[in-house]
DNA sequence: CGACCGCCTGAGCCTCCGCTGAACACCGTG
DNA sequence: CACGGTGTTCAGCGGAGGCTCAGGCGGTCG
């Protein structure tokens, strides 16, 4: 799951970033109304942190502007406590949700699950391609009947090539959704999980669900419904 | 299970608190109406102790907005004795119930419980996960036909894990429900705590229903109904 | 046919997470 | 005032898991 969060005070926006990173979120900051503009219309993020007051362009404008060009990522918006805010007002320019400062990092990460999974609440609660399945809640996986035991990034690896099952995912899209954008390691590491993955998933049951698509990526076989 | 009081006279405030957090509830304190209704809006609580008289916005405004905005939490209202408290508004407003001034702690616990039990009424009086069972009324737990002896946090916790038994919970989840909103200490005390229930559940019994999984929390194994 | 490029592989390093034991603060009780 | 029970803090440790790296293999293109 990926966040954005636009926020100019910068002890927050690390602080925020900390708690995010912490609850498993990857973690974009933007600084200003207008940079945060511009990444949440560049990347597919899952939810946007904005705050209300920013330089260069407010909360509300950056929300209103998203709403007008069709992109309807859930908008959670932080607000300050001393009334200058109108709630109507930010209901209105197409927020989905307000939290008022100070709050605490654990109710804002309540609230941004909520909204995340109201946002998609047509998607399944457990995955599956095939006998491969994943629950997302248990965080557990089974090929078949047996439990196949994976940790935490295979996880995440394995949850985003579940949800776009029988479509080719480059090697960016991979490294931009299950690690974070700003990752500058090696870009290895998503072959080194692929691997993983199908050492665990494939190999021991004679499969190859996980599929290279040499030049342009990987693609998780649909299996069926 | 986590309680919020509103209540404006700090004596008072602190003595329920102490009392209810002796029996194992998670308590959050507002001072005022108004801070009441925005962390009522804010937490989901098991359930509410909201005095009438209050400073900013008095207790049947508050209860009524909640039920307004459709929160449904149980409230239990505080009333003086003198009188100019009218039984049929507070149950018009949407109380479930009301105690008055004075009580002692323990009539006030006892009825909170029963508002916890009947304000959901699909649970299950007691809880349980394969041979381990909690008792919330009775506030006792048992490993097959042996008794167990937990503290207050201890049984807080089991509460908790059982409620969701299966799925993961992060720490931060834990920390939000068992402990309370405002906890600012050392996060470690999940982990210590776990581990006193894996001392008094699990290892005596040769068992290891308490999962860790890693990076993301906790798991109690669901073993069956 | 040879060189290159993309992907695979195995091993190894290192960080941070969770576990642990102990000590400390607090409180009611005898 | 000593004592036991409870809740919390703390620092050290061990290891799982995240990541890097260098070499190998095989398809592809000049």
């Amino acid at each position: 799951m990926r966040v954005l969060v636009v926020e100019d005070e910068e002890l927050l926006a690390e602080g925020l970033r900390k708690g995010l990173e912490a609850e498993g979120f990857a973690t974009d900051v933007a600084a200003t109304g207008t940079d945060g503009l511009w990444m949440a219309r560049e990347h597919p993020y899952d939810a946007i942190v904005l705050d209300i007051m920013l330089p260069g362009m407010n909360g509300y404008r950056v929300c209103a502007t998203l709403r007008e060009e069709g992109i309807w990522t859930p908008i959670l918006m932080l607000t300050a406590k001393d009334g200058e805010f109108d709630e109507a007002e930010a209901l209105d320019t197409g927020a989905d949700d307000y939290v008022t400062k100070p709050f605490s990092s654990v109710a804002l990460v309540a609230r941004l699950r909520a909204l995340i999974r109201r946002g998609a609440a047509e998607r399944p609660a457990v995955l599956s391609a095939g006998d491969l399945r994943f629950d997302p809640g248990e965080r557990r996986a089974y090929r078949g009947d047996a439990e196949v035991r994976l940790t935490a990034r295979e996880m995440a690896l394995l949850e985003f090539l579940l949800r776009r099952k029988g479509a080719v995912v480059s090697k960016i899209e991979i490294l931009d959704h299950v690690w974070d954008a700003h990752f500058e390691g090696d870009p290895n590491i998503v072959e080194v999980y692929i691997r993983h993955l199908r050492n665990k998933l494939d190999r021991p049951f004679g499969r190859e669900t996980i599929q290279t698509v040499r030049g342009d990526g990987y693609r998780l076989e649909a299996g069926d419904g």
